[in-house]
DNA sequence: TTCATTATGACAACTAACTGTCGTAATGAA
DNA sequence: TTCATTACGACAGTTAGTTGTCATAATGAA
């Protein structure tokens, strides 16, 4: 009892660290996005599609960034019109098409990528690139765990499950 | 340069992590808050308070949660208005209240930690209570460098800036 | 093939969060 | 004490994100 109280309790400070965390990064991104006419969200749907490397669809999006399949949908339609990215038919479905970065959005995440890399040292100062990795594992973990409680609480309704499994 | 790009890369990575992870502990505190009629943020922002074992102001609470001053302010009057937290005079500060959470908003957080301390064996499966205080030291230290970068540039304007250090 | 179930995109409605502004109070330096 | 600077709460306006619904297509089992 009084140990699970302390694993309850340090996971509700990492789960806090999680939300100050967030928080943090996403006014940084909307500082350096800003002169590019990019927002956090919107520079990270880039980066999606640039991590994967190949065209993904918008409920792999959403998924890959914790954002409801509607929410990504509306940023990849503003994106589509800003010509940032581009539908690619999707042989295996007919509706559900690929996005996949232009040349244009390739151009605004390379700018992005230069603003936010001056400030790596500063941002990632006093963690080693095995830390680095080693809590982007520990968090992937969390993800995946947490995923199949909300996977079985989910009911039949529409909120954003995908057919296509990303990977 | 090559080492440098898989720092940058590790790191970005991380950063992805945190954005899912984020999206993944909103919609299960969605679920699982439902019942008690409150939000993930609402509950975040009664925990914030219970965890820091002393009332608080709202850019207090703001800063922990890594959201607006006014984002967190909005929260507050409506969760003042439901009677889970009260006002206090501020010793320090004539204007900026104190804000407490009350025996009602104390009934709320336990059972809330009871809902989700049903799903701690899952949510946490596979880490250690250390890797938890890792994972939560290593992201601490992060929203500190990245606040750093955030306050260097910020300008003058009101973004949320807070006068009395939390701690 | 048939049929029930589920996913997708579009749309609408609602809520949450951010940005900006203003009047006022607190701070800190001269 | 004086005064310039900054933070606070309130308010308004805008944007982003969630929830819900619908028609249609994809899936999977009988």
């Amino acid at each position: 009892m009084f140990d699970d109280n302390a694993r309850l309790n340090a996971f509700s400070e990492l789960v806090f660290g999680v939300f100050r965390l967030n928080g943090r990064i996403t006014e940084w991104g909307d500082q350096f996005c800003a002169p590019l006419g990019l927002s956090t969200t919107r520079w990270q749907i880039l980066g999606a599609i640039e991590l994967a490397r190949r065209p993904l669809t918008a409920p792999q999006i959403a998924y890959a960034m914790g954002l409801s399949r509607q929410a990504a949908q509306q940023q990849l339609n503003a994106l589509l019109a800003l010509g940032h990215v581009e539908k690619q038919a999707n042989p295996l479905h007919e509706r559900s098409h690929l996005y996949d970065i232009t040349a244009q959005g390739k151009n605004l995440t390379a700018q992005a990528k230069a603003l936010y890399a001056e400030y790596l040292n500063q941002a990632a100062a006093g963690l080693s690139d095995e830390q680095l990795a080693l809590a982007q594992t520990l968090l992937a973990s969390l993800s995946r765990n947490i995923e199949g409680i909300i996977r079985k609480e989910n009911g039949k309704t529409d909120k954003g499950n995908i057919r296509m499994k990303p990977d």
